[in-house]
DNA sequence: CTGTAATTTCTGTTAAGACAGAACTAGGAG
DNA sequence: CTCCTAGTTCTGTCTTAACAGAAATTACAG
């Protein structure tokens, strides 16, 4: 499959944002090469495409399909496995946020619980003094909050989001810029 | 300065998480340390508490300088730099997410805009076809709408913003669950 | 059961980042 | 002007991650 000019603007740049946003060059690429696909593709045609070994391919793919933003599709009288990318892109970030938060925040949401219950209940004696607890609970409270945000937020539909979205200045406005 | 066990622990989950934040194991560590110290440190207090070297505490302290997360305070009487941490957890997360913003999606907002204008005006003929340029845009819609709502968001003082993610449930119901 | 195509896993190499210690620079104090 | 002390930058080492190519495995066709 050969690249226009465009499509192949967006490879790069995804592959180079992707170290930014923690995903290495490979996977960034073969990601938006099969966003912009129109058809599902094999492994060795991605190969082909970016120019990296098939096995870079393959190691590339199962991170993707971890991630849950790219799955297998067969194509009838083909043996191969083909895949294709998540479409939707609200969808998609819905994913990616899930499975950022399972790894970014929700472990340190955990740890901060138990430190706090610890300071509690250790009292002063066991060397938790009152700045340091107030610092844990802090960040616990901002943790929490957060959270429960994101989880009730999750739930709502695209459409609803991006109205909610659209709505800007007036939800500020709803509760005052004091 | 002597670590409490709690201390420790978090200092230590803090440099682990930096990690999957894109921060590296010593900053993360810094700030934590810095972040639940009650009084300002100096560079050297910094590198014997966590035990590395002090010409990474000193590239370590820049970097979160440059985030905008730790600053210089001076002391009376002492010649040496001493430096905090923002403690406000909330305005602390404000100014990560600008500059996370600035690094992590502007350059992208930034080349999806080019992207898309070229397929507008190149058409088909240059190598834009309907599918592609359908995917671009939606990105860009994507990413665009995104920044709208942030700089919105941005724009709330802390308490509002607090109040606003404890409403929760009641926006959701606002904006239907349609 | 055998041969072949597809895919994954393994292995060695290369590249990037983190880091300690040394060298260097700046800025007083005497 | 010289001596310290604080701070930064440089240099080499070490660790980790990315990657290509080879080997191994799997799955199917005949």
């Amino acid at each position: 499959m050969e690249l226009t000019p465009l499509m192949q603007k967006f490879v790069l740049h995804w592959g180079e944002m992707g170290q930014r946003w923690g995903i290495n060059r490979t996977v960034g690429q073969i990601h938006a090469l099969l966003y912009l696909a129109p058809r599902p593709m094999n492994a060795e045609e991605i190969a082909d495409t970016l120019g990296v070994a098939r096995s870079n391919v393959s190691t590339s793919l199962k991170e993707l399909q971890n991630w849950g933003i790219v799955r297998i599709a067969h194509v009838m009288g083909d043996r191969r496995d083909h895949f294709e990318s998540m479409k939707d892109v609200w969808e998609m970030f819905r994913v990616i946020m899930d499975e950022r938060k399972k790894r970014e925040t929700d472990p340190t949401l955990q740890l901060l619980r138990e430190l706090n219950a610890e300071a509690k209940k250790g009292g002063a004696g066991a060397g938790a003094d009152p700045h340091v607890r107030e610092r844990l609970a802090d960040m616990l409270g901002f943790f929490e909050l957060m959270t429960t945000w994101y989880e009730q937020t999750r739930k709502m539909s695209t459409p609803a989001v991006i109205r909610f979205c659209k709505l800007g200045d007036k939800v500020a406005k709803m509760f005052g810029v004091s």
